[in-house]
DNA sequence: TGCGCGACTTAGAAACTTTCTG
DNA sequence: CAGAAAGTTTCTAAGTCGCGCA
């Protein structure tokens, strides 16, 4: 395994070398000296459907002209989906179908309740049933056609590197799915042309070229930026880009240089605690809201919370965002004093819900940010995200209200897994510790999903797979008494059998339990998150080197190129 | 000082694939 | 060997944060 970029000079050295400017990189700015590859793929285009599959509006039979079916086919698509019972989301649809239709289509197609969709939702399930009911052979070259565009315009080369790029493939069009309470949810997102790109590429590399009859918007040169391709999304307004995988130099160097800025904060967090705790005595007001709401980010490991356009998005919110009506005081509350109630939604519309004593001086002064408010007032009325990293910068160099949430999940997953793992447990229990600690962390970041559709009947299943092993085990048990009784010649033989045949199955019943806990405290928590984007892969893999787990039952094929300088890096001993 | 923009990281859902189990 | 469950990959939305401009 080759280190997908030197490791002979630390980012930290590097630092003191070079100038860096605000946002952590080198003053210069570049990022590559060459780069060349061969552009995004398209989605396919548009296939009309066979003219057995009707489309009905107030129950009479309509074709439709191929723009306005395309669009009918997004909705018939999502037809099972929740979405579609919402009234924005159909709102929205119905306002851009419109657009999309000839003049005679939209004078008759007036009310969306009328249209009868279900002809093509069941040709489309028909279809995919179809695809699921195909043979082997017919699999395995649908598997080899997507291998060949894999390779063709899956990877770039830059800097004498073949790197493997993340989303070669254009978006197709569809319509927009926003999270939580989306004011635009339900709106076309619109097909992506090739004048609709902007090619990133070097001066000496081959410019990739675009399908035959078009012209790519723009080509640039611009090696301060990581893209490869560039496109304005129609629903925000909004620049999307194409990047290179995890595994490529560029993201792993960026994911490195993230973990070494945090743990500089592990450095000098001692002093920035004091100095925020000395600030809740401020006279000034924008002092006290800076040094509480860092206090919550440091804590509670909240978001910095940017303001956002009203009506354009969900509302959410994070830390320099909250408003009066997402916090509430008791005084006193389940014989604790000074808590916080929170209740708000966050990033993805994900709930927030904490209760937490805090200090006494956090408490007073939340009273009076919140004295004569309303409850859609900001709760830190004189600070915004952009003023407290002004600061968190003048603190520690590199220093913004993220960088907590990186120091905070990793130097928590060192601390829990320290405390956790015992030498004598075998290795499915250390893997279990592992993930507990993995688990703490995520409850910290507040990392949710939705409990999966099947998590009740999978739950039963399991219950009745536990009520029958435990039916199973009193059998034994019994067997093994009468054995023990009853036989007076060959006894031992006999009851040896019995006797193994319980211990067996109180282990498969203790395992049973265990799995059934597992995933119960796992119902609503999300794992992944954190792993991929909080914690320093290097406390992982000494963990692993530590207590001699194989790497692989921590991080799986992908997780292992993503952490490729992790893993070559880090020793027994590392310490975060 | 505020604002919009651009580039990048972080996020959960859904689709797909592999493994387990009866 | 089928169906369920678990694991993995893909997808793209939604954040953070710095910069330049008025």
């Amino acid at each position: 395994l080759s280190l997908p970029f030197p490791r002979t000079l630390s980012p930290k050295k590097q630092n003191t070398k070079k100038k860096r400017s605000g946002n952590g990189e080198y003053t210069d700015g570049v990022k590559w000296k060459f780069l060349e590859h061969k552009g995004p793929v398209f989605a396919p285009a548009y296939e009309p459907l066979p003219s057995h599959v009707k489309f009905y509006y107030d129950g009479k039979h309509m074709k439709l002209s191929p723009e306005a079916e395309e669009v009918a086919t997004f909705f018939a698509k999502m037809l099972d989906h929740e979405y579609t019972t919402k009234d924005i989301f159909r709102k929205n649809f119905f306002k851009d179908w419109r657009k999309e239709m000839t003049s005679e289509e939209r004078a008759k197609l007036t009310d969306l309740k009328k249209c009868d969709f279900g002809e093509m939702s069941n040709y489309f399930k028909a279809q995919s049933e179809a695809r699921k009911a195909m043979s082997k052979e017919e699999k395995q070259k649908i598997k080899e056609e997507n291998e060949r565009i894999l390779q063709q315009y899956g990877f770039c080369l830059m800097d004498n590197h073949k790197e493997r790029i993340a989303n070669f493939r254009i978006e197709p069009p569809g319509l927009f799915r926003g999270r939580g309470d989306h004011p635009k949810m339900g709106m076309l997102k619109r097909r992506i042309r090739p004048q609709d790109i902007i090619i990133n590429c070097s001066k000496d590399s081959k410019v990739p070229e675009p399908p035959p009859g078009t012209k790519w918007k723009e080509v640039r040169h611009d090696n301060k930026v990581t893209w490869l391709v560039s496109w304005t999304e129609n629903i925000q307004g909004s620049i999307k880009y194409i990047m290179l995988n995890p595994s490529s130099r560029i993201k792993g160097e960026k994911d490195w240089q993230k973990y070494e800025t945090a743990r500089r904060l592990k450095k000098c967090v001692d002093r920035i605690r004091a100095q925020y705790r000395e600030d809740w005595k401020s006279k000034e007001m924008r002092i006290r809201q800076r040094a509480v709401a860092l206090y919550f980010i440091d804590k509670l490991a909240l978001r910095a919370g940017n303001e956002k356009e009203e009506g354009e998005t969900a509302d959410t919110v994070g830390c320099c965002s909250l408003r009066v009506e997402h916090i509430k005081l008791y005084p006193e509350n389940e014989g604790q004093e000074y808590v916080v109630e929170f209740d708000f939604l966050g990033k993805d519309s994900i709930r927030y819900y904490n209760r937490v004593p805090v200090e006494k001086r956090v408490f007073k002064n939340l009273q009076l940010f919140m004295e004569n408010k309303e409850p859609d007032d900001d709760l830190f009325d004189r600070l915004n995200t952009s003023i407290l990293n002004k600061h968190l910068q003048e603190l520690m160099d590199g220093l913004t209200a993220k960088v907590f949430r990186t120091y905070n999940a990793s130097i928590t997953l060192q601390q829990q897994l320290k405390e956790l793992t015992t030498a004598e447990e075998n290795i499915p229990a250390k893997i279990l510790s592992y993930n507990r600690a993995n688990r703490a962390v995520a409850i910290l970041c507040n990392h949710q999903r939705a409990p999966p559709k099947t998590f009740e009947k999978s739950m039963q299943n399991l219950q009745s797979k536990i009520d029958a092993k435990r039916d199973q085990l009193a059998d034994a048990k019994r067997e093994l008494k009468s054995a023990k009784a009853d036989a007076k010649v060959r006894k031992d033989e006999k009851s040896k059998n019995k006797k193994k045949a319980v211990q067996r199955i109180e282990e498969q019943l203790m395992k049973l339990e265990v799995q059934a806990t597992d995933r119960e405290e796992n119902k609503q928590i999300a794992l992944g998150t954190s792993k991929l984007n909080y914690l320093d892969p290097r406390i992982s893999v000494a963990w692993c080197k530590k207590w001699g787990i194989p790497v692989e039952k921590i991080y799986n094929k992908t997780q292992r190129e993503k952490f490729a300088w992790a893993i070559d890096m880090a020793e027994d001993d590392y310490e975060f």
